[in-house]
DNA sequence: CCCGGGTTCCACCCGTGGGTCCAGGCCTCG
DNA sequence: CGAGGCCTGGACCCACGGGTGGAACCCGGG
C-alpha cells in the first residue's frame, strides 16, 4: 500500500497459460502497456519457477489448468518461497473449489477469462501493490461460502412433525436405506416408509436427496 | 468486464466521510486525478443518497462510521435501489464484523485508511468495471473466516473426479433428479448416469442420499 | 366411552435409481 | 499413429424408493 507507484520503473510480469494461442497474444498485448514489461511466458509452472529464479518478477498472470505443475501448486510454491513476487489467477472456471484453492494458496487476484484487457492491467497493478482485485461473480462466490454457515441454524421444518418422523427424517439426513433406518428403529421398513410418506406430505419434501437437503439445514443431521 | 474504460468520460464518484478533514482533502485530491470526477462530498449515509438520487454516479467512497445513516446500510439501501452504483468502503476499521457486514451488503471494496492514493484511485476504477479490490489484510481475514469452517469439514473429495463429474454432483446436491441434470446439462439421462456411476466409484459414494451429503459438506451445494 | 392421533404393519404398483456392458467421437500425449 | 482419458450414448436388469389403500394397536381427552 505504498504511495509510488505508477510513476516508477515497470512492473515485471510473467504470463502462464498452457494454451499458446492464448499465452502468445496476451504476452504481446500487455507487454504494449505503458508500465508493464512481459519478461517471461510460461506453458507451465515449472517454466514460471524457472522465470521466476532466473530474474526478480512483480506478478505473475497465472493459468490453474496447467500440466506437469498446475496453477494451484505453482502459487503455493511461489509464496513459500517467493512471497515478494504477486501471484494473480486467470482463468476459464470460477467454481469454489478453484477460488478457495487459489486464493488460500497465496493468490492475490482472481480474474475470469471475460476480463478485458483493462481488467487484467488493472489486477496487475493492483497485486503489485500490495491490493487484491477479484471479479465481481468471484467475490459473490467467495462471499456466499462465508455465509453459508451462519444460516444453517435456522429451523424451516413444519412443526407438527411427529418426534418419530423427526426421528426418521434425521437418519435419512445420515443418508441411511429405509432398511437400515426400520433395523436402528426396530421397527419394519413398512413403518419406515409410512413415516416418510406422511413427513414428506407434511414438510413438503419431494424426494430423499430433498429430505436430505432439509435435515440438514435444519441442524437435524 | 467491458473492454472500453481507462479514456472514456471520467468516473463520477461520490466521497462519503463524517469528518471534514478526511473528506475535503480526499475529496479535493481525487478530484484532482484525470479520469475521476468527484461530483459530491457527504458526511453522513443520507448525503449520498441525495447525491446519487440528484444525478449519475458511479461509485461511492463510503466511510463505514457516520452518523444518522451508517456506511453499511447505505451501501445495503445502494445496492437494492442502485445496483448500477458500485461502492468502495474506506475506512480505518479492518475487523472481521466490518469487512463481513460491507461486503454482504454490497460493497465492491474495501480499503484501509494507509492506502494511498494510487491504491484509492486504483480501486475506484476497478469497481466502476465490476471489479473488487480489497487490501491485502483484508483479502487474508476474509480468507481466514472462509477457512475457519469449510476445509476443516469439506473438500474430502478426491481430486481425480473430471470437471462434469464435479458439475454432476452439485446438482445432485441441489436435489434435482437425473431428468433434471440431463435437462441442465444438454445431454442425455444415460450420460448422466454414466458420470454418476463414474463418480460414486472415484469418491467411494453408495447412494444419492450420500452423494447429497458429501456435496453438500465439500460446499459444491 | 369413543374419537383421534401416533405408531405399527401389510400388500400392491411402478417409476427412478444404481449397476453393468458396450461403443463411438474427441482430444492430448507419448 | 496409437494409447488412453473424457464425454457422450444405448441397452438391459433389478432393487429400492415413493405412493396408495388399507388395518390393527395403544393412548389421552372431550
Amino acid at each position: 500500500m505504498s504511495e509510488p507507484t505508477e510513476s516508477s520503473r515497470p512492473l515485471r510480469v510473467v504470463v502462464a497459460d498452457d494454451q499458446a494461442a492464448v499465452r502468445e497474444p496476451l504476452a504481446a498485448v500487455l507487454d504494449l502497456t505503458e508500465d508493464i514489461d512481459v519478461v517471461a511466458a510460461a506453458a507451465d509452472g515449472n517454466g514460471v519457477l524457472d522465470a521466476v529464479a532466473a530474474g526478480p518478477v512483480d506478478v505473475v498472470l497465472m493459468d490453474l489448468r496447467m500440466p506437469v505443475l498446475d496453477g494451484i501448486e505453482t502459487t503455493r510454491r511461489l509464496s513459500d518461497e517467493h512471497p515478494e513476487v504477486a501471484v494473480v489467477v486467470l482463468t476459464t472456471f470460477a467454481d469454489d473449489d478453484s477460488i478457495l484453492a487459489a486464493l488460500g494458496a497465496g493468490a492475490r487476484g482472481y480474474l475470469t477469462k471475460n476480463a478485458g484487457r483493462q481488467d487484467i492491467v488493472r489486477a496487475i497493478r493492483a497485486a503489485a501493490a500490495g491490493q487484491s482485485v477479484l471479479d465481481r461473480e468471484v467475490q459473490d462466490r467467495l462471499l456466499a461460502t462465508v455465509r453459508a454457515r451462519p444460516t444453517a441454524s435456522g429451523q424451516q421444518l413444519p412443526a407438527d412433525l411427529t418426534p418419530r418422523e423427526r426421528e426418521v427424517l434425521t437418519l435419512i439426513g445420515q443418508g441411511l436405506p429405509n432398511r437400515a433406518i426400520a433395523e436402528k428403529l426396530f421397527v419394519s421398513e413398512a413403518t419406515v416408509k409410512t413415516h416418510i410418506n406422511n413427513l414428506f406430505a407434511k414438510a413438503d419434501i419431494r424426494d430423499r436427496a430433498d429430505a436430505v437437503r432439509r435435515a440438514i439445514a435444519a441442524g437435524l443431521a
